[in-house]
DNA sequence: CCTATTTTTGTGGTATACCAGAGTCCACCG
DNA sequence: CGGTGGACTCTGGTATACCACAAAAATAGG
């Protein structure tokens, strides 16, 4: 046996409205909030009962969603899901390409040996061609390695703005990864951009890195249209 | 007299927790908050007081501060003003760079040549030799000028995020302009990227556009110490 | 006189009650 | 039958009272 008190967390220090914020912003994201059935209108009321506790903190979580433009509060009218337009998710990823950009360049100058070579690892497993085997598994490290290059920029608001972009980026994520094409073409797109980062190609990296996130937001522009 | 019913207006349909939000983030970015004697803490009953409305909306629009990191609540300690680091300036300076220099790309691609021509008159009184006659209105034309190029890349969230980064870096700008040396360099880039933007020429618009922004953040790396 | 402990006080956190405006629905009137 | 007016209802907005925790102050013990 331990000879440790072994308690479990207990993490009672964080307050409602953080709590709430965390789980609403959760269960935004999961929702397909495309579906035409989609419900869209949140009852501040009837969720604070749901969730059991009174209206303030929920409102302030609200508050913060709103400020994330993930709900929309219009006074005494209701609160809404936001659906974004096709040209609002391709403006984002635009937002992406340049940030993601600009921490590739950042990386080419101050990742070390060791941070640039973590990047490799990302890739486990391809079958025959370069194909990626497991196309969910894929998807996650594709997600890793983009998140990655913006941690080795070592700039924390490239990385905090990314990740807040991404939140809004994710629901149209899953469709347009699909398409073996792209994730074939994806794969050597990656491997051209480590070998820039690991040339300490300032250039190289940064351009290529832009080129493969604006090929996204071209990509999502002209095939999908499932939204408006 | 007018034929039309003129009404004053009459806008009282923003709420308080707008308007408070409104008035406290205008009052943290006009205060030195880097002064030795600054006072960083904010007492939330006080303010409700002196604002003459309760706790609730004042505090809704704290949330929203904070998540804009202008201020940070510690349960059961306070709320504070938070204190930018000079690496944390410097940090937002190069994402500012990224994201304008997104937008000089895009505004070679498809901003009007009206629009560019709209930058040129940005610069109205320079005096012999190319320095700015007036510190003053050249700050506030150097920033017009950069939210210009933000806006003709046409890029909604590119805009938005930019004027988020500059609310933080605006404190700091006052104090990096003054040097005249700055200046004219300054007026000299603005030119170029002009010229840049007006022949089209998406690479060397980006390029210049971004060094002139990390140019900043390498002087406030170098030069600002009454940070920290 | 110093230190350890208890008490007090002050802070943000939460719950609740009430308010005001917008939308809805139905009765009334032309 | 159709349109209009008004009451009703439902929503978010605001005010207020109370709670829990932490820091500070007071006090007891050495």
């Amino acid at each position: 046996m331990s000879s440790q008190l072994s308690v479990p967390a207990l993490q009672a220090n964080v307050s409602l409205k953080e709590k709430t914020y965390e789980i609403l912003k959760d269960a935004i994201c999961k929702m397909n909030i495309y579906a035409p059935d989609a419900q869209l209108r949140l009852d501040e009321r009837q969720l604070s009962e749901q969730l059991g506790i009174s209206r303030t903190p929920l409102r302030e979580a609200l508050v913060r969603l709103e400020q994330e433009e993930l709900v929309d509060i219009i006074p005494r009218r209701g609160i809404f899901i936001v659906r974004k337009t096709k040209q609002g998710i391709v403006e984002l990823v635009i937002v992406w390409a340049a940030l993601e950009g600009m921490a590739a360049r950042l990386a080419t100058q101050h990742a070390t040996d060791a941070e640039i070579a973590s990047l490799r690892r990302m890739f486990p497993s391809l079958g025959a061609g370069g194909q990626p085997a497991n196309i969910d598994e894929y998807s996650e490290r594709n997600i890793e390695f983009h998140q990655t290059i913006l941690r080795l920029g070592g700039c924390k608001p490239l990385v905090d703005m990314a990740d807040q972009l991404f939140l809004h980026v994710r629901s149209i994520r899953a469709q347009t990864i699909g398409e073996a094409d792209r994730a074939t073409r994806s794969v050597k797109d990656h491997r051209q951009i480590i070998e820039a980062i690991e040339a300490r190609d300032t250039e190289l990296a940064e351009r290529l890195v832009r080129e493969h996130a604006l090929d996204l937001a071209e990509h999502i522009d002209k095939n999908v249209n499932y939204l408006d």
